[in-house]
DNA sequence: CTACCTCGTGTAATTGTATAACATATCGAC
DNA sequence: GTCGATATGTTATACAATTACACGAGGTAG
């Protein structure tokens, strides 16, 4: 487990370290850290919750970064790609990654009532999951875990 | 475990055993098994993939069981809600539940190749994945685990 | 130096997925 | 018979993602 998302913590210094991460990785694998990529993980991270690919286009779009959907979902084809951030499938939305550079299986926490997001690693997944997927033959090459429900904040607003 | 997608089966008994579950399980629990919620069921447990909204739309209009988009929407919502059938986020896609009746987490294998998706069910999932969303005080309702790679017959026609 | 290749971006148009909002119908309770 | 609850019909729209093609900057082989 490593939560982040419910917790409080410097943001701050979590974007910064988080920015200067990727630009990293990218110096050492030849990635090419572009203006509009490093804007759409800076805006991400910023926010620090998923967001829809037309809401951070739409941040673009004010800032003259490019307009189109495929602006965007280009730039967040390469972040994912190369772990900088996730997509969230339940919510057709995108997320920073919360510790990019490590090989994880993270899963996510997703409030059915606030949206919000948080990003927690197990270690079952990579193992287990390999277990029951080799059981029939198949290879796994990504996995997603996902689970919705209410975060603490909103249990207190809607108790059971 | 409990393997069911990538190997041989009684199609045509599967489908009957499913559709006369889910009937008595709606007489249980006071719920409405109208045509067009039984024939969407039909339908995923015939096609024994996962299907688009609007490819089952296709085929109701078809049937004269209704044209507009809600209509599937509406009857998958309560496929999905009442455990007959399942979501897969990853490929915006529906799925029969290959047991329906009994409480469970599945675990959804994906092929990139084919985009067939077998049905398996982990021990694991709801048990520790709880217990990792409890540390952070969260409350899990529901859960998905999706994994993308490679199913058995692609392996052979794509080999690592 | 230039012809060419690769990669990233700009833009238009389109396709695919999902929901909002409102009208109509059926059934059972009172 | 009226009312409330549930299911369906229909229109329009919102939201998500991709296709296809043009342009431009940087490297490199000839």
């Amino acid at each position: 487990m490593d939560p982040v998302g419910f917790a409080h913590h410097d943001h701050h210094s979590c974007i910064a370290a988080n920015l200067s991460a990727a630009e990293q990785i990218c110096q050492d694998n030849g990635l090419q850290f572009t203006p509009v990529r490093r804007r759409v993980l800076e805006i991400l991270l910023h926010e620090h919750r998923a967001l829809g690919a037309y809401e951070i286009l739409d941040k673009l779009r004010t800032e003259g970064l490019g307009s189109q959907p495929p602006v965007a979902y280009r730039a967040l084809d390469f972040l994912v790609s190369n772990g900088f951030a996730h997509k969230i499938e339940h919510l057709n939305a995108f997320a920073a990654c919360v510790h990019p550079g490590h090989s994880h299986t993270p899963m996510f926490l997703i409030c059915r009532a606030c949206n919000s997001v948080a990003e927690a690693t197990t270690q079952i997944s990579a193992d287990t999951l390999g277990k029951t997927a080799r059981a029939e033959g198949f290879r796994i090459e990504k996995a997603v875990i996902e689970a919705e429900g209410l975060c603490p904040a909103c249990q207190t607003k809607e108790p059971a």
